[in-house]
DNA sequence: ATGAAAGCGCTAACAG
DNA sequence: CTGTTAGCGCTTTCAT
């Protein structure tokens, strides 16, 4: 349907060669010619085919991104600094959705390299032997990011383990007796990959040591009745570690409808210092995990990748203890 | 790299056309070549390439979207809707962003057509004549959600008009003797693409009538400070029309940080209705703009017309205003 | 039921 | 400085 080099070869009674170097700047041709080629293939409006070039040049310029979900403020950020930072590069980025489906989530990534993405960054929902077969098996250049799938599959994120230990610690020195860890990921099917979830259950075990108990998990769905009931029970000054701010923002909502406030009635820790956060009060304490950061160093390691520099299996980005007013 | 139909022709002894028919199953073929076929491309791992592909024919099953940002709850609602439509259809989507900056987002439209994406779906920040001369030259099919071109370019989107009209109205109903549009977007360079917001003005006026001065429009990035300047002034009770939930948020953090709250203080209305406003309290009155419904029609016009059907130049969805506590 | 040949639009190696 | 030739991997007539 376009202009196509050949048109303005035509016109120009030159050949293609030629006005590809004319387009392209490329080679030793006359000033003469080249202006007459560039002015010509300007009328016409001339765009140059990107599938035929990346079918030739097998590179595209594009990185592929297979999240989740956008609705979720953690992705919206790593999105955007994803992006820019793509940019800044000269290149572009082509972010896909599937919504926590495993299968979906493979025919995404498929597809993207099946379209030569020039790499690929990803926070899988898949984990496994298989999966770290099929993300080997792709030879395009990827990085992963929170949900670590294997040592052979390079990762970025933080220490959430070490991170959740001493956000217990923190919520044990505040003088609570009871703490809770709340993780509704870990409800869900355990053929997903939560990786991130299970290192902040390790880190939260870690801090409890002997005084850990299944019992104070709450990994339903239904979190906010569970915290209530909880909270009814007595038994001690209470605290609920949540691994993830939505969740802690669920149960004040929760508990704010039954009359229960933090920090006077029970103490409350999110994960993530998510945006929105500054639009609550009290302001909720939390971890902040650096989700730009580790956004940015995933690009930087995915193009030392994609230049072929050798790096690192394992990045950690810094987080930090967030004091809010809820413990 | 890869395998393609030239090696597994080779090894079955068969034409490439053949394998292409095996592997598409098109054409009549004995089912015991295709099995010879099928098998073999499964063990080699056989993957078409999907940039040759798009290249002979013409189409790519990718849609592009265009917008400026996700961590605006409003185009992350917009993008998950849109994916989800689109994916139903058998469809990928290409989501890329640029930050309001009007030259990238040519740009990146381009980009997308010379990849030769099947569709655009765009919340341009552009307008005037060039770009819709721009868009129309592109003769790839494409939507253009809330803010709207020309008549030239298909429209989906709520009647904001109207909707900013119903909502003043409500506020006027509500006993308020001074009401304020609180609108930023207006604040920035002329030469962007503000018609959602300009059309929430016009029904602001509409409503104010002869009541209407220049006085009551505060368009500074400082929305917050003048909000608080205008209450001290007095002069009765007063509400603020926000021209987005997420200033009319700003507006109540920074107003209660000054110990004044909503409704008692002043009033207080949004736009949009955002999921995030479940978190937070007092529940803010608003307007559902049912980003959705618009995301899903919008993707159901773009089939349509990527299958050549006539569609409408404008289409409306529902609006609802959303009785919140601010009031 | 299968194959040969041409072509999508661009690039690159090699001549001249 | 310019042109010729071959090819990326797939699809699509048109033959056989």
């Amino acid at each position: 349907m376009g202009v196509t080099t050949n048109d303005i070869a035509r016109i120009c009674q030159v050949s293609r060669t030629t006005v590809i170097r004319a387009l392209n700047n490329q080679g030793r041709i006359s000033k003469e010619t080249k202006d007459r080629i560039v002015r010509t293939a300007e009328e016409l409006g001339y765009r140059p085919d990107l599938l035929a070039r990346g079918l030739v040049k097998g590179k595209t310029m594009y990185i592929g991104v297979v999240v989740f979900d956008v609705k979720n403020q953690y992705f919206a950020q790593m999105l955007s600094a994803i992006e820019t930072e793509a940019q800044t590069r000269g290149y572009c980025v082509n972010i896909t959705l599937h919504g926590k489906n495993r299968e979906k989530e493979v025919d995404l990534i498929r597809k993207l390299v099946d379209y030569h993405v020039d790499g690929l960054i990803l926070s899988p929902v898949n984990k496994g032997e298989h999966f770290n077969k099929f993300l080997k098996s792709l030879d395009t250049p990827l990085i992963v990011i929170g949900n670590k799938v294997s040592d052979e599959i390079p990762f970025v994120g933080i220490d959430e383990r070490r991170a959740a230990r001493e956000a217990t610690d923190k919520i044990l020195d505040s003088g609570y007796e009871r703490v809770v860890f709340v993780c509704p990921p870990l409800g869900e099917s355990k053929e997903g990959n939560n990786y991130t979830h299970e290192q902040r259950l390790e880190g939260f075990r870690d801090a409890m040591g002997s005084r850990f108990t299944e019992g104070q998990i709450i990994s339903s769905e239904s979190y906010g009745e569970e915290a209530a009931s909880i909270l009814e029970e007595g038994g001690g000054r209470t605290a609920f570690f949540c691994s993830g701010d939505i969740y802690a923002m669920d149960i004040m909502k929760y508990l704010k409808a039954r009359g229960k406030r933090a920090p006077k009635d029970y103490g409350i820790m999110g994960f993530d210092d998510i945006e929105l956060l500054e639009y609550l009060s009290p302001r909720l304490s939390t971890i902040y995990n650096s989700v730009e950061e580790v956004a940015k160093r995933a690009v930087e390691l995915l193009f030392d990748e994609m230049e072929g520099r050798e790096i690192a299996m394992e990045t950690y980005e810094r987080y930090r203890l967030v004091q809010g007013e809820t413990l």
